[in-house]
DNA sequence: AAATAAAATGGACTCGGGTCCACTTTAAAG
DNA sequence: CTTTAAAGTGGACCCGAGTCCATTTTATTT
């Protein structure tokens, strides 16, 4: 089983099983857009989907997971998307860069509401968890690779720590940094974008 | 009453109200360091310091305040220090966000283990809590004013995005990110303080 | 088709966070 | 020294997260 609570590799799942996934992710999916993710238990989720408390978090442990897997067709596309932009041949590195936070930036803003709900649950000792995640390693290892090929082109300081600031780049990123800025604080998100690009060293 | 559990103004604080505040206090301080924070549970709080889960939910609505309690002394002495060190006239105000930025650092390095602890409780409605806290305010308001003190002095942009670039500096200080870099990466402080600081755009 | 093992199920249960409120203590007023 | 009201107290109670396991369903083997 992944992270998505899809049966990984060859293994298959049972009818039974498959069936309640298939339930409990669309009931997730309306309840959410009903009354936002956080006021939805996941108690609420096993019984308007007609399944006990067990089967549902064999599946998905926390709500995070959930959000995840309503997230998983988004973020595939967008992961796709962005990888055919950055094999452009013609843009230096330090374009490059711009535009893949820029594209982060959009993207955390579309999504904004179940990447939000998602990351409640990630308190007790799991919070550290979202920087262990496929999506997150993918970001960093993606920044890190512009900025070294920029330290190469000769855009970029060639004596700047590039493992600590390609990290330090997705701070602002943070699902509650990146809340509390656009929807507390109202800041637009194009000044988010270009004030986070205005960060990267050259 | 104050965020710290403290009578705030004029108005005094009843003796067997002060007494077991005073003993809450104590009692927290020897249990997070026989077991640490997070395996300390709010009850066992009340119940070691021989007062009611309502008493001490009155003044500490959560672990984190209780932290916060303790770290009280700590963060004044470190913001009074601080205001000494950046009272300088010779430094520049890009010499002076260099040590602002390094002794947040240190800071929050001395302070891990209460800072990471405090910030458990923070999940549901009100982890956004900490981006109104005075103390953040504190930092915010600090690295903006030697920002707009570096455009005055030429040494910064004057086209930058002071406001956003302010709090995004703050970001890799998330306790959280922190935590994780220095912890479970084992990225040594200094790195981390030096690579914060080569963010900050000139 | 029957037998068997593995996978899946669901609800009872435990646990801690947090609220509530009838009762007690304090301190101020008379 | 009483009275009185406000402040403080503590434990019963509710709620949702998450675990556990006896039972049921599915898939595979014979």
């Amino acid at each position: 089983m992944d992270h998505l609570g899809r049966p990984s590799g060859w293994e298959s799942e049972r009818i039974d099983a498959a069936r309640n996934r298939r339930v409990i992710i669309q009931t997730s999916r309306t309840l959410f857009e009903e009354r936002g993710v956080t006021s939805v238990t996941m108690e609420e989720i096993a019984r308007v989907s007609g399944v006990g408390k067990g089967t549902l978090y064999r599946r998905f442990p926390h709500k995070g997971f959930l959000c995840q897997a309503l997230l998983d067709e988004p973020t595939r596309r967008f992961q796709q998307e962005t990888l055919e932009i950055l094999r452009e041949r013609e843009t230096s590195a330090i374009g490059k860069l711009d535009v893949f936070l820029d594209r982060l930036v959009t993207f955390t803003a579309e999504n904004l509401d179940l990447l939000y709900g998602g990351n409640e649950p990630l308190c007790g000792a799991d919070r550290l968890e979202r920087f262990s995640h496929p999506a997150y390693d993918w970001r960093r290892a993606t920044v890190l690779g512009l900025l070294r090929a920029g330290v190469r082109e000769g855009d970029v300081d060639e004596r700047l720590d590039v493992e600590y600031v390609a990290q330090a780049l997705l701070a602002p990123l943070d699902v509650d940094f990146y809340y509390y800025q656009h929807r507390v604080q109202g800041l637009p998100v194009e000044r988010i974008s270009s004030g986070l690009r205005a960060l990267v060293p050259r």
